[in-house]
DNA sequence: AGAAGTTAAGTGGTCAGACCAGTTGTTGAC
DNA sequence: GTCAACAACTGGTCTGACCACTTAACTTCT
């Protein structure tokens, strides 16, 4: 029990270290040889543990310049992820559901919060379904509502297309405008959930 | 471009022999030292990729006995990008209005889609929110949707506590064999809501 | 023959050292 | 001042060694 793996402990360290010295996006950590000489460790293990943190995209390696803080958000372990998980067609039915219930979800949160300004910026969204459904999601003011939301339609275009005339874009707004739950969930049901079968 | 990383070109080496095996959760894969003879890389590239493949969730090593799939589901990966990610208050405000959508969501799910058996196994299960409503989830038939609720259900319970009294689990489980969404709801609502703000 | 203990082989975990391949900053010649 | 060469980093990779642990085969004893 007393044999926690070193690769392991390493990694928390590193986070605590990043956490105290509050590292910021683009700055820079210390190099792998200082990392194995301050925490006492070998080489190998310090690279194991920062493996891990490339992999949650929390940090970013250039060969012959350092190890860097990397913005959160590019999630390239989504896609990663995505292609184990999404192999059988339950799990891509599962997907399918999940996202337009998130979706219903974040509708109706989002006309609970409209404003006048928000509605504005979904007005001016490009009319491409993941651009204006993304807008109208950051509309609920809840990040993280955001970012599962961004994830489902991460992995679900690489599956499925999903093509909505131009007319949901103006009627969708204009419900939103009303703050009318029932009729945006109507347009939504209209334009979107018959549209979800195709395969890509 | 030309060199591209050994330890990336590995890890989809290692998952291109998987698929082509037909590795199930449980099975076997080669020695770390094995597979860096098969692909013709040194064994610390090997392990790299192992590290980025166990961190996915998708292979469990066990010292002394070796590399065995893993039953897809419990990829803790989620739980670290969490520790990482929920600091701030915002984060924490939008995890609890996050996880009550997601549970109202699950409700009406499973009362749709209750039959006796499962009826049966909820009634049954122990009186633990955590327990109880997991098999409410599990009641949905979505599996996605069950890892996103244990995710949130995993960060909630590293920041606030949540007691309901015993008079709910019966309430609910009442509500569910009558199928009645409005009344799921209402019993959420009653116990549940109110019960949110306590800090841990 | 059967049970218990011992041994050897194999596996992941870790480390140290070497070398390669890039980047950066300095130095020095023009 | 410019620019080329160099030295001193950095991450990337490989090798070989050793440790800790598991398993299975092999004794040995009853």
């Amino acid at each position: 029990m007393t044999t926690s793996k070193v690769y392991i402990e390493t990694f928390w360290q590193i986070h605590r270290m990043i956490e105290e010295a509050g590292l910021q996006p683009g700055d820079r950590l210390p190099s792998e040889r200082e990392l194995a000489e301050r925490l006492q460790v070998g080489r190998s293990s310090v690279r194991e543990a920062l493996r891990a943190l490339e992999l949650l995209g929390l940090i970013e390696t250039r060969r012959g310049e350092g190890t860097f803080m990397k913005p959160f958000g590019e999630h390239q372990l989504i896609q990663l992820l995505g292609s184990f998980i999404l192999q059988g067609n339950r799990e891509k039915r599962d997907l399918v559901e999940t996202k337009l219930l998130i979706e219903r979800t974040c509708l109706q949160l989002a006309c609970e919060r409209m404003t006048e300004e928000k509605l504005e910026h979904i007005a001016q969204a490009e009319h491409t379904y993941h651009l204006f459904f993304r807008r109208i999601v950051e509309a609920t003011d809840n990040y993280l509502l955001l970012r599962i939301w961004l994830v489902l339609n991460d992995f679900f275009e690489h599956v499925y297309t999903i093509d909505v005339p131009s007319k949901f874009y103006d009627e969708m707004s204009q419900a939103l405008q009303k703050k009318c739950c029932v009729e945006t969930m109507a347009v939504y049901e209209r334009y979107v959930m018959q549209n979800m079968s195709k395969d890509k």
